[in-house]
DNA sequence: TATATACTTTCCCCTTAGGGTAGAGTAAAG
DNA sequence: CTTTACTCTACCCTAAGGGGAAAGTATATA
């Protein structure tokens, strides 16, 4: 099938379909005469694995790490997870800073009363030494 | 003051700075003879302020937007909490995206055995139609 | 004064993961 | 045979700078 099917069955865009092949991520056949890649069903399926991963946040980097282990017949679980728990914890850390950022403004933005007078502590928290 | 002074008393670094020059957010003087940029102490409280923004997740464009309202004596507080809390909603929303994330792939990494088998939920999961 | 060292300048390429568009070629449908 | 749909490559764009080269300037030392 041409790339805009595989496309549409992956639920990427071509663009994104477009790209993964260039960096060498899932590389089709080209027809030779026409010149258009053309997809095969384990092709598909290794495009809609890649675009779970990416929603699970996984780089393009893990996502071609996982998808190695993913083709490897021998690859243990631990493999798998490792990267998984990995991934956690660099979303657990994203959440701490997400975290303590909102208690900073929330705490400046409770005290700053908000109305047309210019005396405003955020803008002082801001510019403070 | 030189550029290097300047960035050591914002804790920025020179490339930092030289590009907020660039893209006129803290515009200094230049010595004709030289061609260095000259900082006073105004442009490097201005520095400062927007490091600290800038460590409180405002975009370069927020910070153009709060450093027009920290200029402007007639700004009301109003102004600066309206961006403030709209920070603090794009934060929750950031939040709540990465928690979802979270217990999806925590669900995912506790019903993996990560052993030395093949089999591995996690995989199943991202390859499943 | 001459030189060595430190500082600064502009310029260009690099990062993530594609998006947008142009111009040209190919395939399928009417 | 023409129109329409599809695909190709190639180029520039994103945010916020980082890295480094080559060249000019300033300062400290011999």
């Amino acid at each position: 099938m041409n790339i805009g099917k595989a496309a549409k069955l992956s639920n990427l865009t071509i663009k994104t379909v477009r790209y993964y092949a260039n960096i060498g991520l899932v590389k089709p056949e080209q027809n030779t005469s026409s010149g258009y890649r053309e997809y095969n069903d384990e092709e598909v399926a290794k495009l809609k694995f890649i675009g779970k991963a990416r929603k699970f946040d996984f780089s393009i980097d893990e996502c071609k790490e996982l998808l190695s282990l993913y083709e490897d017949k021998n690859r243990t679980s631990k493999e798998v997870k490792k990267i998984t728990l990995e991934k956690i914890s660099q979303i657990d850390s994203k959440l701490n800073d997400l975290k303590d950022l909102r208690n900073e403004l929330s705490f400046l933005a409770s005290n700053c009363h908000g109305d047309d007078k210019p005396n405003c502590p955020i803008l002082d928290e801001l510019s403070k030494n």
